[in-house]
Parts: structure tokens; C-alpha cells; sequence
DNA sequence: GTCTATACCAGGATAGAC
DNA sequence: GTCTATCCTGGTATAGAC
């Protein structure tokens, strides 16, 4: 026999469902409550605030995120392996859309939710951002690391503007350009 | 003799900056007259509504990025007209830094208070990536025509997660990068 | 033209019954 | 595990003082 989704599993998919369409402060709990059928008061039996039912949707996303780095750490920065681990995060956005969406389209919220988390995670997207520049990096070898990992991020989000492109064009074309940007040449010294 | 600041001044003042500290949600009225030492009522004066306020900050930057595009459009394409189509971006979210930031951390709030404006705005941003991708233009290159003019503002945005890099440097670099992505070959097709 | 007082309703949250 | 009732705050509307 068929076990229904749980109650817990509704909330969240509903939740998932209306944030991204309508924003997160804009949706109510009431507008949750009644597409699942139960009251707003009921939903606090599930979870303990509305933050919390935010970040039961994004921390997924911060571990993985973490996990992804820790793993980036142990390889030495070569040409291969800057790709490889490039694809590689791209992979963990792309195993979390839903959760991706929301951090562009509600960042403030996001961040408020996962403030415990915060410094933690911060640590190690700039730790990632520290790989990827190399040991001894110029200034502009660091801006290029941040660019190169945001634009796989506000490429995935921005694909809506290009919907005849595939999936898979999507994601050979924004490793090309995320590595591209790595690659770049030091611009001149206007002086 | 001195023309001190008028209320309506020190009204979107007081917005820009609290709502980019708190978020626009998270801003209420109450607080933004406190500051301003008038009631929340007073503020109804000034602006019919919370949105219209949040409107009147971001709404200027809306109109520049399209006359900018329409600068750009008169312009034909080829690499000197790119590069410098792409200085002309950047230099035009500078101009409008404060509102861009709200944009990136309020981004359905400023959606939906641009809704009467967005069809045209978004119509003409597809129309400069349409530019920049150039005539006759394979996937791959409207893909990173996006990319291209996302990472100018999400440079700009994360560019205080890199605190010691001077402005001239991050101009310099972003412009660089951005250049480096259009200029990226074709990925290979791994059929 | 500029502002205050006041009232209304929606939304997040909590307590306690079933 | 779900509900009813209630509280507080915030955005909004309006009437009217100066």
C-alpha cells in the first residue's frame, strides 16, 4: 500500500512551491496552511516559526556547499582540477535549484534564516574562492575567483531568459566561461 | 543661508539605508519616521505607499539601464564597441550602486514595485544581451552574453567579500572578465 | 501644503482544548 | 496532530488640525 506523503512533506513542498513564485514575505502561512488543509496553527506543530520552515528548505543546500569545498581543498590547484571543481559545484547548484532560486530571489531572508550557520558557511565559500585563486594570488586573481564562481550561480538562475537552450548546453557553457574567466590575463596598468 | 534637507530627502535617505541593512520586509514605516522625527501617518504625505517609496529608489536605475542599452544598440557590433559597451554597464550600475544592492538582496520586493515598467526593462536587457551576443548567434553565445552582463553586477555585489581591492581595481578586472567570457571559444561537443 | 490622531485589517505567534 | 481563541505588530486609510 501506497504511504501518502507525510503531513511535513506537504508543508514543505507547498512552501517550495509558493516562496519561489511569490516571494517569501509575501507568502502567508495561512495561503500554506490552507492548500495542505490544515490550520496556520497547526503548521507551528511542524515547525517552530516561519524562518525555521525557510531554512529547513536552504540549510540542505549550505552543507552541501560546505562539503563540496572541503572536498576542493584536497586536491592541489592545477589547470584539471580548477575544471573539475568547477563542475563540481556547479553540480551541487544544480542539485538544489529550488534552493538556489530562493537565495537569488529572497537573499536577505535567506541570510537571516541561516544566520547560526552563517559564519561557518561564509568561511567556506571564501576558502573556495581562496582555492580557485591559486596560491599568492594578485588582486585581480581574486576578483576573477569570485566572478567565476557567482556566474555559475547567476547563469543557472538567469537560463529563464534563454529557454530554448538545454540543459546540458547550459552546463558545458558556463563551465567554458566560468574557467575563461579564471584563465584571463592581467588587464594593463592604466598609469 | 543653508537649504537644510527636505523631509522627502531625508525620507529616501533614511530608506536606502535601512533597507540595506534590514531588507525592505523587515523595514517598517515606523522606523523610518522615527528616524526622520515625523509619524508614520506623515510619511503618506510624501509617498502613497511603502512600494512607492521602494520604487522611487530603484526606479531611476531602471531608466538609465535603458537608455543605456539604447546608447549601446546604436553602436555597431565588433570587439572595441563590445569592450566598451561593457564599460558603459558597469558604469551605469556604479552610478546607481545603492539600488542596485537592493536590488540583489530585495529582488522580488524591487520586481514587483517595477511591475508597470518591467516588460519594457526586461525587453530591453534581452535586447542588450541580444547585442552582445551578436548577429547570428549560436547558444553558446547568448549564454554568455548573460553571463557576461550578470557578472558586472555580481562583481560589483560580492566585491565586499574582497575588502582590500581598491575600485579602479575591481573596474579594471570585472570589465576584463567580462570581455574574456564573450571572447571564450565554443565548448566541445562531447557527442 | 504639511502633519497628527485614530481606526482597521492581515499576518506571525502562543496557549490551551480535544 | 489538529483546532479555537487571542495577542501584537505592521501597512493602510481617512478625518481633520495648523
Amino acid at each position: 500500500m501506497i504511504q501518502e506523503r507525510s503531513t511535513k512533506e506537504q508543508i514543505l513542498d507547498t512552501a517550495v512551491e509558493l516562496f519561489t513564485s511569490q516571494g517569501y514575505e509575501r507568502t502567508s502561512l495561512r495561503e500554506i496552511a490552507d492548500r495542505v488543509g490544515i490550520t496556520k496553527a497547526s503548521l507551528y506543530y511542524h515547525f517552530p516559526s516561519k524562518d525555521a520552515l525557510l531554512r529547513a528548505i536552504v540549510a540542505p543546500f549550505a552543507d552541501d556547499v560546505r562539503e563540496t569545498v572541503e572536498e576542493a581543498e584536497a586536491l592541489p590547484n592545477g589547470p584539471q582540477t580548477v575544471r573539475h571543481v568547477l563542475a563540481r559545484v556547479l553540480d551541487t547548484m544544480l542539485r538544489h535549484r529550488a534552493a538556489g532560486r530562493l537565495f537569488t530571489r529572497d537573499f536577505t531572508a535567506v541570510l537571516r534564516v541561516l544566520e547560526p550557520m552563517l559564519p561557518d558557511l561564509m568561511e567556506h565559500i571564501m576558502r573556495l574562492h581562496a582555492w580557485l585563486a591559486g596560491p599568492e594570488p594578485t588582486p585581480g586573481a581574486r576578483i576573477r575567483a569570485v566572478v567565476a564562481t557567482e556566474a555559475l550561480g547567476v547563469g543557472l538562475s538567469s537560463a529563464a531568459l534563454i529557454p530554448e537552450v538545454t540543459e546540458d548546453e547550459l552546463r558545458r557553457n558556463l563551465l567554458q566561461a566560468a574557467a575563461a574567466v579564471l584563465a584571463v590575463a592581467e588587464p594593463p596598468d592604466p598609469s
